[in-house]
DNA sequence: TGTACATCAGTGAACGCGCGTTCACTGATGTAC
DNA sequence: TGTACATCAGTGAACGCGCGTTCACTGATGTAC
């Protein structure tokens, strides 16, 4: 049945929140549509009255995560003069390698979009480059803003993959990237 | 029909071959069994002889990768006097990042096998030990192997997420990581 | 303000498709005599 | 060395399943009078 334009807008809002969560969490491949949408609290059906594909989808999914992302480290400027050493430390804690779903969506989904051309591709390249210029802005400094994004994602990526296995080296591989980025500044 | 003994040995490592390859280019749920064993000149059935499960064929696949990997880092040290730089040059090229299913296991499934438990986790982790420890015994710093592995797995994930829509980040990503390990050494 | 009705967001059954896995069968291998 | 036959690697049809997507339908919304 029809909803009100409010109510519409907040179901988008509700899809996108839980496709992004969720295809953080299992990947692209990882996850239906009609469980995001179950997630979401619609049916699948509903979807494609709001976006023309799953790739289209996805890729709107990432903008959401991207901007979640990008606000988080807004929020740590207005408290702290250290922002990025903050946002560093909360990166790479156990507690987001713990939590897929709510984190990086580079860390989490780079590696699939690298092999879906399209939109998702095309969405994932400009969230890179939003980071690179994110950092670049708190570091005045490009390259030591890639090398820096470069050295977390990977991290972050090696301390997920050894959860499992070997807790010690995952926890052991936070620590010692973090440390690293840690030593040039203060 | 049945076969001799040497040509199922051959067909097992065909099967490995094409997995390792293909599963590196499309991730573990990117490509079907069937066409695995299509492309190493089987059929899909013939695969369940071999293996238990495609978790455990995609395990073995993983391990078949991780020893190319390896061998390659051990024939340069024979030929150079700086195994590791060559390597690093070598797996942070464009051919490297355009060619995933003959690249780096870390950088193309280690995000996968974050979200697979069981035997591909575990063969994952394994990986990520040897590749660790080769780096250590080449630099003789356990924490400078870490960030350096690190560095290099999310400089070329990132490359790899923006070639297509950004071709020219991409290489600044190569050359940017490729630059800042290269400095501390000669 | 109240009524009639066109609009359209959301539903859920149905579609074709490819997936991982199984299994009865085939026929070359390799052993026993 | 030659023959009879048990073994078993590989084949391909078939399975149940979940996928992305479509579409006829429902019924509340919101507009026209």
């Amino acid at each position: 049945m029809k909803v009100s334009k409010e109510q519409a807008e907040l179901n988008r809002m509700a899809l996108l929140e839980a496709a992004s969560r969720l295809y953080r969490r299992h990947g692209f491949d990882g996850v239906g549509v009609a469980q995001i949408a179950r997630e979401a609290g619609l049916t699948h059906g509903s979807l494609y009255g709001h976006f023309a594909s799953k790739d289209h989808y996805a890729a709107e999914a990432c903008v959401h995560a991207f901007k979640k992302g990008l606000d988080l480290l807004k929020r740590f400027d207005a408290v702290d003069d250290r922002p990025l050493e903050s946002f560093r430390r909360k990166y790479l804690s156990e507690a987001n390698r713990d939590d897929p779903g709510n984190g990086c969506a580079i860390a989490a989904l780079a590696a699939d979009a690298a092999r879906k051309p399209g939109p998702v591709a095309a969405t994932m390249t400009q969230g890179i480059e939003s980071f690179i210029d994110a950092f670049t802005e708190r570091l005045s400094d490009r390259e030591h803003a890639m090398t820096t994004l470069s050295m977390m994602v990977g991290g972050l990526i090696l301390a997920r993959a050894s959860a499992e296995a070997n807790a010690s080296l995952s926890k052991e591989l936070l620590d010692t990237v973090l440390g690293a980025l840690e030593e040039p500044g203060a």
